[in-house]
Order: structure tokens, then sequence, then C-alpha cells
DNA sequence: TTGAAAGCGCTAACAT
DNA sequence: ATGTTAGCGCTTTCAA
């Protein structure tokens, strides 16, 4: 490809310590002479010299990439988030490495080594794991790691996730002020952060509002568009219960409800209405009213590239971090 | 982290070449006898020994790593290419290391140059070029690459991408069929050639309609939302011509277009119609009916990933593919 | 059937 | 002010 520090330095007539010195812009600093160092810089330029990187990290241990494994690209959510982390990432010349998962923990297990084997210097990871495998109990990694959007209930690790409880709640309790009964939620991986606390947020704001839970009014399974069409049959084909609303705790989820509800000529109207964890914009132009919980994902993601920085740069200690969310009415 | 291949040997008590041999499989090819073979196998689980992949690939020269750069994950149609090229490429040993350009030329050239130091083996990218940059031009590129979405008029080069003319051809077709007089194409940027061919579609499929091309209906700037949103403005403001019809050339210039639209009380009916290149799930629960163009994103990935794995497996040959896209009535 | 040693391109400790 | 050299972890040629 491009020529190697040797070359450069033969062409220069100096060594090659000379010349990694000087292009690493320590040259003022060991005192090399104005004049070898344009002399090397020119060589630099006109043989067009870019330092081999590759080489560079397996020497310096590390790469200058960080690892971003995410359950789903396709699901908004984490496309927006994955565009501002690369960004972020960039500005501190760091390229990402991205990875999905497909909310499988085999899967999941496999990219993390994959990405390791890559010697990643920090990951950042929307995890389907129930527990740590990041730090002590698995992996023992030795990396800068934050957990994103779905927090891990560990001492030894760092995480930035909204607020699933306070956003559910909020959004249960505008529902049921619209004079909402029996509203069913719709859920995905039950066991994850996210997914619990939105489930506990659901059941306190029907409680504040004189309603009592009723388990058989909860779905969960996990966050493909195929499982919420499932579940939204579910909900609305066992109609004794008179289901007069519907709780999508994603994008993909709505998608499949709203895929069933179109295709079995369900009304949506004043006696079945639909609110949804997460926003997008082209809700503000469905023929339906969908109220929605919008994350600050710009937040999410410059805190998330900001903690691994700090780690990066030595500063140590774990953190957590909530993020408001917003409630958006429709 | 792990171990080296060093520590491994060690400890089995035989050089790190035998180790290396049978840890990549080559034990019997060079009659590493089984009893060696099968200690080596249990030491290396033991300790739960991974390869370097790095130091391998500095040494092999090859990192199983493929770029990918895309304008804007944030778009539906990027993120979903991204997300389908990302599994195929995982399913034969490569992982995907990802950069957005924005659509901005300086930028691209930063993040090609930025992945080619870490030595990926294959580029697929949606290119803001207008020319070919990738071979003889100005990278002199040795790796593999293929253009995705945007192609590059050059013999150098293979690209991968759906029939654009005939897309908006159909789609404007239809329009026309539907009574439309005076159809504003919001289009992205001029000199790629999506935005051409979907241009040429649009106005053959007018003239095929017996309407005249009229260039001051013609809007370009780029693909952004806030594009869409300016332009939907020029396009409806001046009434005098009264407008009866927007193309959209993608989901993020349809996007500001309806923020546009809904925000200036526009009616969008038999009166004034939109129809857009790109689908997205949502638009079939939009309150206004938006026809659009489905292109066939898993084979457009699936053909970008294998024309790079011909590549990379030494079958030379460049090679141009046109997939054809789905007309969506709504 | 296995081992020794060179070398990939770079950085940095140590010389000079 | 600049050069020599070891070494990062691995693969592979050549030797034994």
């Amino acid at each position: 490809m491009s020529k190697t520090i040797d070359e450069i330095a033969d062409i220069a007539g100096v060594s090659k310590t000379t010349v990694s010195l000087v292009i690493n812009g320590r040259g003022e600093a060991y005192r090399i002479s104005k004049k070898t160092q344009k002399k090397i810089l020119g060589i630099v330029e006109d043989n067009k010299y870019v330092p081999d990187q590759y080489a560079r990290s397996f020497r310096l241990k590390k790469t200058q990439t960080i690892g971003l494994i995410v359950p789903d690209l396709t699901n908004f959510f984490f496309s927006k988030i994955s565009h501002e982390i690369e960004s972020l990432a960039r500005e501190f010349d760091h390229q990402i490495l991205i990875a999905c998962s497909d909310d499988d923990e085999d899967t999941e297990l496999k990219v993390i080594s994959n990405l390791l084997a890559r010697r990643i210097d920090g990951l950042i990871i929307a995890s389907v794991m129930k527990k740590d495998i990041i730090t002590k109990d698995i992996l023992n990694l030795k990396i800068p790691a934050v957990y994103i959007d779905r927090r891990i209930e560990s001492e030894n690790i760092s995480w930035i996730s909204s607020d699933n409880y306070r956003g559910a709640y909020d959004l249960i309790h505008h529902m049921c002020g619209g004079g909402l009964k029996k509203i069913c939620f719709l859920g995905g991986i039950k066991s994850i952060s996210t997914s619990k606390n939105r489930l506990r947020g659901y059941r306190d704001a029907l409680e504040a509002n004189g309603i009592s839970f009723d388990p058989s009014l909860v779905y969960q399974s996990n966050y493909t568009t195929s499982s919420g069409y499932d579940m939204a049959e579910q909900a609305l084909t066992n109609k004794t219960r008179a289901v007069d609303g519907l709780f999508t705790s994603s994008l993909t989820l709505l998608e499949g409800t709203l895929r069933y509800v179109r295709g079995h000529g369900e009304q949506v109207s004043n006696s079945l209405q639909i609110g949804t964890y997460d926003d997008h914009p082209f809700l503000d132009y469905l023929s339906i009213n969908i109220s929605s919980v919008r994350q600050d994902i710009g937040k999410m993601a410059a805190v998330a590239v900001d903690m691994i920085r700090d780690m990066l740069a030595g500063k140590d200690g774990i953190k957590h971090e909530v993020i408001k969310p917003e409630l958006v009415i429709r």
C-alpha cells in the first residue's frame, strides 16, 4: 500500500527512530534539527506516506477503535444512537466496530469475543444479558466498558440509560387520564432492565389511577416486529376483557401491533388507544394519535462516549447516569 | 487479556509452531501426533486461550474487517442495509468497521483514509463523490471495493444499485395516472447517480404522460430532513403554479416535507399528493396515502457482500448489478 | 513429528 | 541531535 517507515528513513538518510519521532510530532521534544524535520516531512509528503495504523496499534496495544454492540440496527432508537456515537467517537479519533446481537445471548457472547480479539479499546453495549458478563463474572474484561440503554445491577460497571420507569409511568398516567381502563402491556425481553422498569412504571401508574394491576394484561416476549404482531393479536382476540389501550415497549413492537390492527380492521379510536416507548418522526403523521416517550438519544450517546473517554484517559470510577425522557402527547 | 501463544506452548511443553499449527487446524497436515494435539487443545480450552486476532492480522496482512461507509445511519434505507451487511459479513467471519460521511466530500475522504490505515480488507461504500476516487484516480486502492446504492461511471470498480430510473418512472407514472399535472421533484445531491437517474425517470414519465418537463419544478440540494422542509416550502409557497404533487427522493426528504406540510396547514388530498423514493413500515399507517418505491435492500446487501467475498477469494472481475425496485401503491 | 528463528511495521528505552 | 536494538504475538520457512 504505502511505503514503510524504514523506506522513508532510507530515503531521508536517517534512522527510523528519527522519522517516527518527527511524524509523531515529537521532533521538538527530542530536539531534532529543523532541517532534518523539514526534510523528513517533505519526503513523507512526496511519498504520500501514511504510517500503518495497524502495526502502530499492535505495538502500542491500542487500536483507537471502540466496539459497539446493539441488538438491532433497524430499530430507529439504535440506529440513531449508533449514528451519534459514531460521530462523537470519530471526533476523538476513534472508529466504531459495530456488531448486532439480534438480542440473542449466544450471538452477543460471540460478537463480544470477536470484538475483543480485535483489540477494541473500549466497549459500548446494549446487552441482552441478565447479568453482567463483561466484568468479573464471565469475561473479566480489562478494557473500559459501558452499558447503554439496558443497565445491569452491578457495582463494577458503568451504565447510562433513560429513566424507563418514569417514561412508562408518565405515558400510562396520561393514557389513564384519557379514560382508559384496560391497557395491555406489550413488552420485549422480560429479563432486561428497561423491560422491568417500564413494567413497574406501567403498574404504578395504573394503581395511582385507581386501576388494579392485572397480570393477564401483560405480554412479554422479545423486541421483534413479529412479536409485536403476535402479542397484539393475543391482546385483542380475547374480547371478553374489552381492552381499550395498548402500550408497546418499542417502535418495533409498535410496528407489529399496527400491522395486526390494520390487518384486522380494528378501530383505533376512543375505545382503543395506543401509546409507545420511543419516538419516531413519522408518528406525527399517522392516521391515529400515538403518544410516545422520547428518549434523549443525543445525550445518552454523549454521556456514553464521555464515560469511555474518561476511562481511556485513566480517570477511573464507575458511573451511572439516568437521563430523563420526554412525554410526547398526540 | 488472554494468554499468548508462547505461554500456551510453555505449558504444553512444545514449541509455539506446534501450537500454531494445531489451533489453526493444520495438525493433521503436518502430522502432529494425536496425543500432542489433544494435549494442546485441552490446554487451550483450560486457559480460554484466544489467539490475538490483531497480531495475527498484522502478520497475515489481513484483518477480516470490512469498511462500510454510509452517509447517514439514521436514514432507514442505510440503517437497514448496514444491518444486513453486518450479518452477512459476520457469517463469513468478517466484522464491519462503520463510518458515516454525512454526505460530505471531505468527511468521506477522511473516513476512507482512516479505514484504510486500519487495514480493512475490503470496502463497501455509498459515496457522495462525483467521480471514482477509490481506484486509480485518487486513492489507487488495492483492496476490493464496491459502491452501493450510488454508482460511479467507471470501468474500474464494481457497483450495485437499484434501478433508480425505473423506480422513479413507475412512481411518477402512477401519480400522473391519478390525474396530477404539476409534480415537483424534491431531490438530494444533484451530482450522484441515484439523483440523476431518478430525475431522468421523473422527466420521462411526465413526458410519457403528455406533460412537458418544467425545470422550475425541480428542487435539489441534499438529503437532510431540513432540506426536505426547505424545498417543500419553496415548492408550495409559489402558489401561482398550483402544484398538485410532490416527489421526495428519500425518506429524510419526505420527513422534512411532511413537517412543512403539517406545520402550514396544507391539505394533502386529491389536489396535493406525495410520493417518495424508499419505503418505510410506518408509511402504511400515515393519515395520507403515500406511494413509495421499495428497494430490495436485502438483495442489495447480499450482492454487495458476495462481490467483496468473491474478490477476496481472488475471483476478479468488475461487476455491475442493478436490482429492480417495487412500486408500493397507497 | 516437532522446533528455531526470521520477520510483519512500528515505538521507545538506551546508547552515543 | 540521532542511531541501535529489542520486542509486541503471531505464522511460516527451513532444519532437525
